[in-house]
DNA sequence: CTGAAAGCGCTAACAC
DNA sequence: GTGTTAGCGCTTTCAG
């Protein structure tokens, strides 16, 4: 394929023009249906030489037009993440978007739902997000500050879901500030931890940040100095443990740890395996997130598991809500997170 | 919104005609800029109102259509997977994927990466999945047999790789038929088994069937005897547990166990751990695939990773080769998934 | 065997 | 303040 950048593309007219016949007879050769018009075989082959040698991309906006049965209404609908994000999140308000779908389709109206896409922090640069001919409606999720930012200012011009951060003027559902990291505190202090410490990756998203500074003020609060803060490279558990390697290497020493997310908690278990410390003896884990795998660890993982079902099951109606179209302020619902104690954390039984 | 279902879809002509105003004037409301255009405030509002009564759904396709930029050339490329299938290895390939539609992006040639889920077996019923407007290319991947028949029998009219099976007529990229499930079977009978067992779930892909096939084949060549088969409804770890709990229930005994995805291999850990049954020194485990924390478990899971990078990476260059329009016949690749021997098969070391 | 022409739904330029 | 018109790229009659 010659990419002839910077010329208009390539339609139809052009391939016709060039080999000397009607678009429709280049259409035919597009589709296959050349049999049945009984173009020649030579037509056919230069047809197909002359699609090669320009380059010829079909423009799915034109086809779809024209092949649109009128009585047909479509929703385009997407599920907007970031590609650093855990996809097993996505995955959930997937199934539940889907669900709904499947219970809404009817003959004549069809949805069409996808997931994409974009760079943690460079939303922004998602090509035709602010262009309204793309989708009917969309849930975003896993963003950063920067593009929370970006949302904030430029209003999407279609329905939209915020899922797990507050932006002003757009619907969102999201846990409730400070719960998870005020109770993931409580959960290590009821296990009588004295020296609790808390893991998290360098950049955060609203949540965890969140998450972070409850945590920090709830320690601080009930032990009257923070907790001790261990920053991580990233999110994968190989993270957790060049982390937590580095902090007992420093001399550093906790026996309560608060992970942000499920895969630091996973490192963690390994790291303290690997210093011969024992969970929940010598140190109590508590993770955030809800891991299909979170109980099958050894031992269980505590989790304060991150609403997602929960938050998923508010989104997808507060999305159709939108394409009814009615015309309402936009609204902000809370969830709950559940609890999830586990053996990492219970230690009157072990110690 | 009235979902007045059977007859043609609104569009903005009804809307002016139903106000008594211009398409151009319904337009202009719908995109916001109405107040450029000065719409009087109670036409915008007598149009908004016509919108909901009416329940206007836009047309995408006449959106883009329009607005389309004649410079740009736009691909849309998708992966296909479904529903029930584990993410991880869809989030591999959207990640190569996007990579090289990353590199490939200028500003006159654009590319739209999304992920589509079709429920396991029931391919077929995606609605427009034959038709050419939609795509220019997919991937797709984690289908079962009657999908994989469907595909064979109607060709899809555009850019397709498929990943994990063959299917005859497609660019197929696949594991090397038979390794996993024969090599599984030596690193149990190395490992100095003598009642080997599988187990796997009721629906079976073509990629797991023929692991299961060459498991029993090698096993029965090498033993005289077929391995136990323990069949699980399910997927996920509870899934296994209950099946295992049955087995050993019911007097089964096994000394190497083969699970055909790494979640079945958690259950499973989880399942012996209740029995009392040391892993490895009573019974040594292999899975498949590369779920990310096989290594993080207690002791670390030995895995025939399911080739899913390598494949991958086999897969995204077939697809643009496609895209480019060369018009060579189908081709398959055949990959060797790499072997993690760790913890859970080395019996010398502990027994 | 092939071409001409209409029109899918929408928006922007221009006209009043 | 609002209407008219042209045309985005494509496929499908219909007319040879």
């Amino acid at each position: 394929m010659k990419t002839n950048d910077n010329r208009p593309a390539v339609t139809i007219y052009e391939i016709a023009q060039h080999v000397g016949v009607s678009p429709a007879a280049v259409s035919s050769v597009l589709s296959n249906r050349h049999v049945e018009r009984r173009i020649s075989a030579a037509t056919v082959k230069r047809v197909r030489e002359a699609i090669q040698e320009l380059g010829y991309v079909p423009n799915m906006a034109g086809r779809r037009l024209r092949s649109h049965r009128p009585s047909t209404r479509q929703f385009d609908l997407a599920i907007l993440t970031s590609f650093e994000a855990p996809l097993p999140l996505v995955g959930q308000a997937l199934h539940a978007l889907q669900a709904e779908v499947d219970a809404r389709s009817t003959q004549h109206t069809r949805y069409a739902v996808a997931i994409e896409m974009f760079h943690a922090g460079r939303l922004s640069e998602k090509p035709g997000l602010l262009d309204a001919d793309r989708y009917h409606g969309v849930i975003i999720t896993n963003t950063l500050p920067a593009d929370d930012e970006f949302l904030a200012k430029a209003r999407l011009p279609y329905a939209t879901v915020v899922l797990g951060r507050r932006i002003p003027g757009y619907f969102c559902v999201l846990e409730v500030p400070d719960f998870v990291g005020r109770r993931s505190a409580e959960v290590l202090l009821d296990a009588g931890c004295k020296k609790p410490a808390i893991i998290h990756g360098q950049s955060l998203t609203q949540a965890t940040s969140e998450r972070v500074a409850a945590f920090h003020r709830t320690i601080k609060a009930r032990r009257k100095q923070p907790p001790a803060a261990i920053v991580s490279d990233g999110l994968q558990p190989r993270n957790a443990i060049a982390a937590l390697d580095k902090f007992l290497a420093d001399g550093g020493r906790c026996d309560g740890l608060f992970a942000v997310t499920d895969s630091l908690a996973v490192g963690a278990y390994r790291a303290f395996q690997q210093h011969n410390l024992a969970i929940p003896g010598d140190v109590a884990v508590v993770g955030v997130g809800d891991h299909e795998l979170a109980e099958f660890f050894t031992p269980p993982l505590s989790t304060l598991a991150g609403a997602n079902d929960a938050m998923v099951a508010e989104a997808v109606p507060l999305l159709f809500h939108q394409l009814g179209g009615s015309d309402d302020r936009p609204r902000e619902i809370l969830v709950v997170p559940p609890v999830y104690l586990r053996g990492s954390t219970q230690r009157d039984r072990r110690a």
